[in-house]
DNA sequence: CGGCTAAAAGCAATGTGTTTGCGTTAAGTC
DNA sequence: GACTTAACGCAAACACATTGCTTTTAGCCG
């Protein structure tokens, strides 16, 4: 469905593809984020500014891709024994990477370039996931849990908010607060997880 | 702070910005979104496209100008008689609104050329002008009310993270359930409104 | 293992969008 | 009514985006 419809997987196309994102990468390190555009990445790669457009579309669409790659938990969430404690850190380290400077941009990027909403949904998954094994955790140990839904509603969605929209309070005890809030939700909900 | 920092008020230079917006818009209807270009929208408002870069600096933050516009709401909300009814139907209305195929594309667009934020802004100060109106009229009904924030952070936050990274559900009773939700909070909050 | 087919990349020319210096207009001010 | 300067128009120079055609090569099948 992507931008990449079924890349061929192997050899050439393969190698272009980790290329261009590597380039990517080493640019918005050395240059910053503005300074990339299309003939400047192909160059760095290696490869012809028409590669890019054809497989990518713009560099708008480029950028979601690496961007998603930047989003994506690099380790599952920690286990300190109670839900509370879990998904306290979980929140507070996710407000962290995504209410940085970094975090923002990659942010913008991987909903930019994003026509289908495809890899947007790719970075909700990735917190449903992390959330997911959070609760599941706490579900083994016996402890009540909200649905994950609930989380994401009432934890992920307005940290989210806050660093699209407002300007305003974005620190660890939000994060804390939500945290609270939604654990106290605590009914299992009748059946509505998607 | 914005793309337009003190334009000069009035005659030319108001004639040539309300000219430009008013070819976006048509533009948009008669060509669709992706139609657009700087040249084009220059043409049709009577501008040469060195004075939209100047002023705009590109198309993006141009397009973003417009989508805050329409972003606006009209008219107060509706005074249904209880906060929950009041609540309610704003939400839904909202919902539909922000869900729409135009909404989503202003939504985007007003992200899009916002390097600053202050138009990402705009949009939720508009949300909370009209949350705080029907607020304003629960309390002095002596009805038992949220605070602003967390009409903000259980309703339009979850809202909004559905709309841009989430595929699944939006219908009126899902934001039903999110007004239920925030009026059993009901609490009084310390003292956070921004 | 060698040949076939078509997807993907290279190349190059063309077209369009963007940027910039300089002269001109006109808004705001005294 | 004259002055100052922000904002606009114009046009050239520049960079980026697009596209037809050719060449390479991955994946497949005999």
């Amino acid at each position: 469905m992507s931008p990449k419809p079924m890349v061929r997987p192997g050899g050439r196309s393969a190698r272009v593809q980790e290329s261009v994102h590597a380039a990517v990468r080493q640019l918005q390190a050395e240059l910053g984020r503005d300074a990339l555009t299309v003939p400047l990445v192909a160059a760095r790669a290696g490869v012809t500014p028409s590669t890019v457009y054809r497989r990518w579309g713009d560099l708008q669409e480029l950028m979601s891709d690496v961007a998603v790659e930047h989003l994506r938990p690099e380790a599952p969430p920690a286990d300190l024994g109670t839900l509370r404690a879990d998904l306290g850190v979980w929140a507070e380290q996710f407000l962290d990477e995504m209410a940085s400077p970094p975090g923002r941009a990659y942010i913008r990027d991987a909903l930019l370039g994003d026509p289908d909403g495809s890899n947007a949904g790719l970075c909700s998954a990735y917190a449903a996931e992390q959330i997911d094994v959070v609760l599941a955790r706490a579900s083994e140990r016996g402890e009540a849990v909200p649905g994950t839904e609930q989380v994401i509603d009432h934890v992920v969605a307005p940290i989210m908010y806050r660093i699209l929209f407002r300007p305003g309070r974005l620190d660890a005890a939000y994060a804390r607060e939500l945290v609270e809030h939604a654990l106290a939700i605590r009914r299992p909900p009748p059946a509505e997880q998607s």
